[in-house]
DNA sequence: GATAACTTGTTAGCCGGCTAATATACGATA
DNA sequence: TATCGTATATTAGCCGGCTAACAAGTTATC
């Protein structure tokens, strides 16, 4: 149930931002550079909460995409830091448009309560699964 | 969010059900085939709510493991039905076992009363964003 | 009966998730 | 200084989702 949820939900993005030519799960990369560009790959993964090798693949399509650039950070050469490109930058306000009609959608069909409630009640439950073998 | 439960539930799942020597998805057909065995490839996927093409390669993979098999119907040359091996059947209560035990850890976490809301809210999410561009 | 439309399955290829293994680079410590 | 441990990124490869394109069988319609 859960999961198709999930799956109505990406596909949904997936549509949606299609028209700004993105994938769904490039937007929210995006997102964390809007509010704090150049940030490392690993505080990006962290973000997210997806792992190295996921936020590496994604960067890749970003870079290919050519809406974000890799730099060497001066003083560590391990990380590298993630950098929007102008093309990066300038997909803000389109992408946050297209987002926000897929936010009013949902405000439309839930109330404020509603909202509240499944927002507490998967936290529980994330929780309740990530805590089996990991602390959160 | 939403996804961070999905994923985390998941994980859980592939991590539960590795003791059986399964993936995560394959419980979800061998559920149904338990139901009912023989049921054609495109009904699965159905059931599933998945398209054509992820259902098929959830049943290469568990072809694979000989714990099922394929055999075309007798009067369809199109379809395939999907039979369960013995090694197959004979998952059925471990598999049960397993489940269980996840099952009790959500029941621990969460009230009656608070998996009636969350499944009705679901639901209606699920309404909310699938019935964008298709009806369902 | 021939052709068109629909159904079912497959292949190819992409996205987003993961683990395991590897290469580097940095830091701390003996 | 040499080494050992940790942090970061990458590569390879798998699972589960999708679309697009195709092959092949069935059905309907002319």
């Amino acid at each position: 149930m859960l999961s198709r949820v999930t799956t109505a939900f990406r596909n949904s993005l997936e549509r949606n931002m299609s028209a700004v030519g993105l994938h769904s799960g490039q937007v929210f990369i995006l997102f964390e550079l809007w509010k704090k560009d150049g940030q490392r790959q690993v505080d990006l993964a962290a973000r997210l909460a997806v792992t190295t090798p996921t936020i590496n693949k994604m960067l890749l399509g970003l870079i290919d995409a050519g809406l974000v650039d890799r730099m060497k950070l001066e003083n560590d050469n391990r990380a590298t830091r993630i950098f929007l490109t102008e093309a990066g930058a300038s997909l803000k306000e389109p992408v946050e448009t297209q987002w926000h009609e897929l936010e009013e959608n949902t405000v439309a069909g839930l109330t404020e309560a509603e909202r509240l409630i499944i927002f507490e009640l998967l936290t529980k439950m994330k929780n309740l699964y990530a805590g089996e073998s990991d602390e959160d």
